[in-house]
DNA sequence: AATTAGCACTCATCCACTGAGAGTGCTAAT
DNA sequence: ATTAGCACTCTCAGTGGATGAGTGCTAATT
């Protein structure tokens, strides 16, 4: 394609990203040192909406982005150098020192502040329980026939589950059983370990030692409890902040998805099996009826080379993408070194 | 005052809440059956404007409540009889069935449902940790110096915080220095738990004894721990989706109070001092400047007679308080109830 | 052949104006 | 004490012209 009409799309879309404004000829001739007349710019933006990447919202105005226009844009008009604010770079790095190194925590945090920095909401993804090795599991017990699973994976993500017992149980008994958990199961993947459980049970039908029996039906238990705390979201406020251009019934739905964790899971288990690396998802690429006016910049974060998790930001579809994109990029990048060198260590 | 004045205060509150537009002399003899002429309601809502109960935005328009006149509405006008759609119970009942026994899921959920219920932002806080019963501490080895202390305490809040030390420690050991906090500790409140701490580190301060050196240190470590996930909010959408009148000026300031869970935290401990039973308060009655625009119903919730935490919902001034305060109060007592029965026994 | 200047044309937006309608306050009658 | 009647006020929706930004096309220029 002409490099001279990537030039001409770069300028429009950036310029209506500023402006929130259809772009004229004349405005452009003048903010940017083209050395072209405004005819000329004409004729170049009507090929531009030929091609579908502009559009006008009504004669004689001037143009501004379709998604195609966005996808060109972000597909080949932005340098990949370093948009990014150093401050931004120097801020994460603050809070590496400073921040928990409890998973949820850390989370929770690091999608606070990507939010803050990108003025869009932040998301991010848990390491996926149900994929993750099981580190070692302890069991408390709380009162009468109550006990709390504490289970840890090898991403030290911690997750407490309430068990009910159909008889009361001492701590002592209790303790037995997780050690025999902790022995068979140890550092196997938790959709391993079902199948070893309910295979475990089915062998063990005669019930000739009950403590095993007792280990494998906590371990079904533990195994078949759905939890939907894996998605951290932050900075809602930071959509509305945003006061151009993006009308209330769309913000309205897209929040409404985004309550629902569930199906926000299933959206990122769609997207994780995409491409490595930030993904731009604009307007109607997204997977999500009710998000077709949005964007998102998202990206994996990996652990020893393997995708754990993703981060990254929801907003509208005029968004400062160069920015947007390093920031989550770097973000992700700063989890993935966090995941690989401090939680749950190198071996 | 005159019960007539009362009267219409109420059809006005009740009329606008419902159309959200002021209402005039002779919509209201029309919907309402006041044995009175446009002209006598006229000069009677002269007076209640007199009184500063009811306002104009402008001559020859409709009247609409002052915060005064929602206060004296709530205050006198709502008779207390079931305001409370019956489904709403049902409802609520039928959770109660299927609902997770563990604390967080379980406000969560509720605050969910509330939030639906009421179309209005739910907001709850979990039992203060800081002022809770210890029941029980469970100390587990992670992976080199980090470990992880389980805390549970007598309203079965369970909270995970990750310790790091100076040097690792294995789980034996751990075992036994849990077992010793447990033994010394069960039952005090974590700030007598706090004190206690900090006299016996002093006491021993020789550290003739590594063991318990090392148990109060943990102990400490974890009373220290400032912790802030007190508070579950949901709902973002509902506030969005009351489409008449409540600017975005006034929900963005709101949603950026509500996000900083501190400040939240803030606000309830101020709100927890007042009365029992449900609390309303109206626009600038608000505690916190961001939300004056905004109205609250909360209510506390008990266990064995004690207050431990405050369930509630945020929303507009202009907000549909008879229905919004039943469906609080039932919640709480939902809440009560559950927390004396099942959560931490009777005893 | 590509670029540019010039020009006619198209709409959205702003502004002033207007009439209708809803609602009020006041006064006099009931 | 209540009500009917009336003059008055103010918003709102609609109209119409002026403005101006921007376009497309054509012819001239480089």
């Amino acid at each position: 394609m002409d490099e001279r009409l990537n030039e001409i799309l770069r300028a429009v879309v950036e310029n209506y990203i500023d402006t929130a404004e259809p772009v004229g000829s004349r405005k452009l001739t003048k903010r940017y040192n083209l050395g072209l007349s405004p005819a000329t710019i004409r004729n170049i933006m009507a090929d531009l909406e030929y091609l579908g990447f502009l559009m006008q919202p009504h004669t004689s105005a001037g143009r501004m982005p379709t998604e195609k226009g966005y996808r060109h844009y972000v597909d080949c008009c932005i340098d990949d150098g370093h948009q990014l604010d150093e401050r931004f770079i120097i801020e994460t790095q603050k809070k590496l020192e400073n921040i928990e190194r409890d998973v949820s925590s850390l989370l929770e945090n690091v999608t606070r502040e990507l939010s803050k920095c990108s003025h869009q909401m932040g998301i991010a993804v848990a390491p996926r329980f149900s994929r993750s090795r099981l580190s070692r599991v302890e069991l408390i017990h709380v009162k009468g026939t109550s006990v709390l699973a504490v289970v840890i994976t090898e991403e030290g993500v911690v997750r407490n589950l309430l068990l009910d017992f159909e008889e009361p149980c001492s701590q002592q008994h209790l303790s037995k059983i997780s050690e025999y958990i902790n022995k068979e199961l140890a550092g196997c993947s938790l959709e391993d370990a079902r199948e070893r459980v309910i295979r475990k049970v089915y062998e063990e039908k005669a019930v000739y030692d009950s403590l095993v029996a007792r280990a494998m039906r906590i371990g079904r238990l533990i195994m078949e409890r759905q939890v939907e705390e894996d998605i951290y979201i932050g900075g809602y406020s930071e959509v509305l902040e945003q006061p151009n251009f993006l009308d209330l019934d769309s913000i309205k739905e897209m929040f409404r998805a985004i309550e629902d964790k569930r199906m926000m899971i299933k959206v990122f288990n769609m997207i994780e099996e995409m491409e490595s690396g930030v993904t731009v998802l604009i307007g109607s690429e997204n997977p999500l009826d009710e998000m077709q006016d949005c964007s998102m910049v998202v990206s994996p974060y990996l652990k020893k080379g393997r995708v754990i998790g993703t981060i990254g930001v929801i907003g509208p579809i005029r968004m400062h993408y160069p920015q947007v994109i390093s920031m989550v990029d770097e973000t992700a990048k700063f989890l993935t070194k966090v995941f690989s060198e401090t939680v749950g260590g190198r071996g």
